[in-house]
DNA sequence: GAAAAACTTAGCCATATTGCTAACTTTATT
DNA sequence: AATAAAGTTAGCAATATGGCTAAGTTTTTC
């Protein structure tokens, strides 16, 4: 029951991964070129690849021998909403929470 | 060598452990509470608050037999700021993009 | 047409994760 | 003092994750 948000999170839990989404935010490039920084075996690294793609973080189409990789923001949205949301209950709760102490000072 | 992005990533990819924090984010409350409206056994659920523990989302004070959780907001932050960041790239990237699409229109 | 480039597939291994039960410890209640 | 409540510890099992090598496929290049 893997929704989009497990497989965003779970993602981006991982720092090759990350570093993926840096390079590709920059713009598009190719299994070699995403690989190079990497110091692992290519099939390691493509399986890194295909959990991004995997969560729709990453598209990618194959022209002759070479896949071109490139960045959908869409669920890098999703988290920032959920985070966001998180941090607006947080907030208003303590404001509440301030308000409240304001309330007890003037009662003293 | 994980880092704080790492765990915090990691620990935000489960629902559980997302309710967990989306009920803390209103307010503190003891393991029992946390636990009631997840369906599974007892040490299951501790484990995912270890989890959130370990990564800095969640502290605890035993008093009694009761130990009371509560949230601590800086490493939402920190994800956040790591989201914010692509996406200003992102958005910088699409502004330069757009900038030579025009440029072309004007040479046409 | 042979060789090199750029992936891809298959399969192995070690460790981590997520679930469970059973049994234990430490307070609080009666 | 005995029982109940609230966690906690220990340990098992299944699956997932992240790494590897070896061998294969499909273009390009020479």
């Amino acid at each position: 029951m893997a929704n989009n948000l497990d497989l965003t999170f779970s993602s981006l839990s991982d720092p090759t991964r990350r570093a993926v989404i840096e390079r590709l935010i920059r713009g598009p490039a190719t299994v070699s070129e995403l690989a190079e920084p990497h110091d692992m075996a290519l099939p390691t690294f493509m399986r890194h690849l295909k959990v991004l793609e995997d969560c729709g973080l990453v598209r990618s189409i194959k022209k002759g021998r070479v896949r071109t990789c490139h960045i959908e923001a869409t669920p890098l949205l999703e988290l920032q909403g959920w985070i966001e949301w998180q941090r607006r209950i947080w907030e208003s709760r303590l404001d509440r929470l301030s308000a409240l102490a304001d309330d007890i000072d003037r009662s003293n």
